[in-house]
DNA sequence: TGTACATCAGTGAACGCGCGTTCACTGATGTAC
DNA sequence: TGTACATCAGTGAACGCGCGTTCACTGATGTAC
């Protein structure tokens, strides 16, 4: 053995690192193999050696998200604890984060890369309906609050952080983004029975008690 | 004058609607300026006479939802009168409907290029959040129910309707993304107020009824 | 009505470029002795 | 410990290709007489 045992297992996770910044900031067809292997310090020459296409690469990168049994955030300074009790709350916070939003390159792929995964293959597309399953089941699973949210509900509140950080991402002006980011928060914490006291002074929880019987 | 009066703005509109389809159907870097050209039935050559770039032509298709005065839904079936009392809970039914599901050429643009749109310009932007804005604000002027959503209420139920719709596109079972589609909608309606029992069966309506007091 | 003409909408060859992928090779490595 | 060697991870030139954009031109058109 030439090169030590396991010396391809790093260099492979190296090369999937790379992409998955890389696909994240400029998407599939924004990025080029000679990119992705530059990022891991190689030239692109021995990406076949490694994976049979591209697109193969891609789908293994859109995996790496919520279904990972050692799954924890990426986004400095927001944890989220899988196995807590409350966990539904904590996704719903970090997802839609300021954190979350600025950070491009660590984002949850379903943020980066929908409209990508829809125009894509089957396999492209499986990987992505694992991740968000992944993130519903998270959601339902979380009995904080009284008896957590139905699997509608869960659902819903899925939609509701994966399309408001994506419409947030495609806005010009940054002030209506927090906004809506603000908004779908408030709104998906109170979908999912979690409250939204403790996040807001009095005069917003006036209006979130107001806001309430309107729905009835 | 060699030609009619008008010529050219026939042409120009028959670029961008050809553009419009093949843009909604493979985003911005999965389609060429001689396919835009070859799907208004000109070769490619003429293209720069009527734009600058293939970037000034995908900021005006994307501009062309919500925003025209004469807008109407393109999808087959589907009607939405902008002037009516209740085009609150029309706009969310035609949204997450089918149709719109289906009709990938005929999309609404914040569902089939939000991505591209975030690795964008600063224009791209401008046009996105414009119909997103434009949006928001037919559904907060909706009236019908008892007074109709907050503004924050009506962010969300936009943020819905265009996640769900994402994230439906983007699923690898038919059945997972229709199942979504109906979470979505029955969710963004109760946000409204404008209730779920029309669209509804009774064993339904119970799972409604059971619901709502766990977000209280 | 018929012809000559000026206009300009549309054509298509050509530009430089970067893409995904292949493959003959180079050279750093751990092993055998 | 020191040297010769077999292995194979990584290199980079080369492939055919399609891209966005430019530009000299062609030829269909309405107008003037």
């Amino acid at each position: 053995m030439p090169y030590p045992a396991g010396h391809r297992n790093v260099v492979r996770k190296r090369i999937v690192e790379s992409a998955r910044r890389l696909f994240n900031r400029h998407g599939f067809d924004g990025v080029s193999v000679k990119q992705i292997m530059a990022g891991a310090g190689l030239t692109h020459g021995g990406f076949y050696s490694y994976f049979e296409t591209k697109s193969d690469l891609y789908v293994e990168v859109l995996g790496c998200f919520f279904t990972d049994p050692e799954w924890k955030t990426c986004w400095e300074g927001v944890e989220v604890d899988l196995s807590s009790r409350d966990v539904g709350p904590q996704v719903v916070r970090a997802y839609l984060s300021r954190q979350h939003f600025e950070d491009v390159e660590n984002s949850c792929p379903m943020t980066a890369l929908p409209t990508d995964v829809a125009r894509g293959s089957a396999s492209t597309k499986r990987a992505f309906e694992t991740v968000f399953r992944a993130m519903v089941s998270v959601l339902e699973r979380s009995t904080a609050g009284d008896g957590g949210p139905s699997k509608e509900q869960a659902q819903a509140i899925a939609a509701l952080c994966v399309g408001g950080m994506i419409v947030a991402r495609a806005m010009a002006d940054r002030v209506h983004a927090d906004e809506l980011r603000d908004a779908c928060m408030g709104i998906a914490l109170e979908l999912g029975g979690w409250g939204r006291e403790r996040r807001l002074k009095n005069g917003d929880f006036k209006r979130a008690q107001r806001v309430r019987p309107a729905a009835s």
